[in-house]
DNA sequence: TGGAGATACATGCAAACGCATATATCTTAG
DNA sequence: CTAAGATATATGCGTTTGCATGTATCTCCA
């Protein structure tokens, strides 16, 4: 038993290990053209969301603090990039959507980064060691884990990551 | 073609998912008493290399600029956790170590980390699990990735990650 | 040998972050 | 219906970060 232990934190050591390097490289590319990684992080979640999403949905994705977060958003909005309105069903709560100009610029850096991504992983990994990947870190997530991988049912609570299931091909295609 | 380059992003995002999950999770808890989570990070990253290491080889485990590692070492300095030493063979160097104060604090902070680390990655994932989990990251960050599971050759390059292989369970132990 | 370029780390400075807290709205027990 | 507490977001403030650059040392080739 005391061996599980220690061999559940080399695993998550060799994810921390993973992500840092992983990371270094993605930052270190020219895929970032006026958009830093975390307001791209932004960006893109907000671009998977069907309707307008809230500022604490989003906070549950970055790894970011709520005031962080909150001015973050604020500096997108005066670029243009975000659209922040008041709630009219809560009027404590902000619907955030991407303006056009936001879209576009998530697909165009989607795109590029999607690339320096693909290119990483496949590069050191097999399909079904990725695949394996994505099953266990979603697991770990404490998302559901859609174990079939076409057209799961679906189940459609509004867990941590909920995605329209579509569209997200769109920063993804090369 | 075009479909494994899908599949190997959605894999890429669940892992940044699960590590964004946890770290928040971790941050939460009351583990880090006097120590951020970076700060811990730099100390765990000494206590497992052998000798002094060198500020570089730090900032290649840590997620940080060059410039803000440099600081952080110095703030620890500053509180008597690290030491830090001209290096005789490289007058440009540094050579850092931990105090005896920060080697204890380590071990404190660590022990209680370690506890919550494998609560969180038993909690959702079997042993097989977490296996397969480590050798896929350890690929994913470009070790050499030892396959065999008991007294691995020990290659010794001193690549990203170098570890005495040994002693590292002093932090882990329960 | 000497000097151009690389490497290791430190520092000035503006931008960004986290913590504590403020503000506004919603919820709910009484 | 009201007051107490919860929730969603914003703001003040001190700290930390990243970028650009500085300083010192090392490397290597002419």
């Amino acid at each position: 038993m005391t061996g599980s232990r220690h061999v559940a934190n080399d695993a998550w050591e060799a994810l921390l290990s993973a992500h840092a390097v992983l990371m270094k490289q993605f930052a270190a590319e020219e895929t970032w053209d006026s958009v830093s990684m975390r307001e791209y992080d932004v960006l893109y979640t907000l671009s998977k969301c069907a309707g307008p999403a809230r500022m604490s949905e989003l906070n549950r994705h970055v790894l970011l603090s709520q005031p962080a977060l909150s001015r973050l958003v604020g500096r997108l909005a005066e670029r243009g990039l975000v659209e922040r309105q008041p709630d009219s069903a809560d009027g404590r709560g902000v619907r955030l959507a991407l303006t056009a100009a936001g879209r576009d610029l998530q697909r165009q850096v989607g795109r590029r980064h999607a690339r320096s991504v693909a290119r990483a992983v496949t590069a050191e990994l097999t399909p079904a060691q990725y695949r394996q990947l994505e099953e266990i870190c979603r697991r770990l997530a404490g998302e559901p884990a859609p174990p079939a991988r076409q057209a799961a049912p679906a189940v459609g609570h509004l867990q941590p990551h909920q995605r329209p299931a579509d569209q997200q091909d769109k920063d993804l295609a090369s």
